[in-house]
DNA sequence: CTTAACTGATACTATATTGATATCAATTAA
DNA sequence: TTAATTGATATCAATATAGTATCAGTTAAG
């Protein structure tokens, strides 16, 4: 079970270095090189995330992305929303015969509080915390490169 | 994203009525047709969970499948592992050009973080539990069907 | 005012995973 | 002997994931 698939992870990274790189446009392609990232993938998943206003775009020469929304906002929850969909456990595991009462089924009680769980976990994970943890190691251990 | 997928939605409903029926055999075609499951689909999950010493089985006429394991200690995480593959957020989100120290890297930390929490929470859910719980709740509202 | 470096939009392909079905041999209670 | 069953696989269909390609539009810079 792999819970973050690779759009989530491209789009953390590429955050990451928008992130970096705050005030400033970041070409498509400097981000893929840097990070490793499929060219054309990486750009469908930056035009998602313009659709939802974590970035912004400039077009032409020295165009590029640069960072909208406060990267302390943007948490883990809400790039698997966007890139995965919603968190769900499961949809309703038993049929209705046996969960005569949905709306008190404490099997679905059960489901939902997991589910509100890990997300709530990924909730606690943002682009900001991510980034300072990522310069805090590098400090510790400089040979390593800069995510910028 | 979908945390539980139709293979171990089945296998816990399977387990379910295995759990109630406790000490008896149960033909897959009376699980299947009890929980609207696609009866060559649930054979294979069958022999997988007997592979992995949960139930057991009696071939011939009248034969069928029986729990094995005490309800109480088959978890969810256990089904997931099963079905799904090992609970794992994400193999390595950077390249090591960046995670230069990988025993240490923080990154790392935060997704391992996560991975116990997600894993931890399915733990306490087991088919035992699970089963008083449907018990309970159809004692409450008696006129839901009973599982067995 | 042309050119090259860009994004916007979308279509397409390949591969893996998930979900489901089919087949046939072996076993066993009646 | 027969019908109800599991054991073991093979096959197929649907969906999700991952990656590529193309072309039109924009714009800074020479
Ligand atoms: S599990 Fe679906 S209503 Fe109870
Ligand atoms: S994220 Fe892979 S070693 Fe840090």
């Amino acid at each position: 079970m792999k819970v973050l698939t690779k759009n989530t992870d491209y789009a953390i990274r590429a955050l990451l270095a928008l992130a970096a790189k705050k005030g400033s446009y970041m070409s498509a392609k400097s981000i893929a090189i840097e990070h490793d990232i499929p060219y054309q993938f990486l750009r469908r998943l930056l035009q998602e995330m313009i659709r939802h206003n974590l970035i912004v775009s400039k077009e032409g020469v020295r165009g590029g992305f640069m960072m909208q929304k406060d990267p302390d906002e943007i948490t883990v929850t809400q790039l698997i929303e966007i890139f995965q969909g919603k968190v769900q456990v499961s949809e309703c595991m038993f049929r209705k015969q046996i969960c005569g009462n949905r709306a008190n089924c404490v099997l679905r009680h059960e489901i939902m509080r997991i589910e509100s769980v890990v997300q709530s976990e990924f909730e606690k994970v943002t682009i900001g915390k991510l980034l300072r943890d990522l310069e805090a190691a590098n400090q510790v251990n400089p040979t390593a490169a800069t995510i910028s």
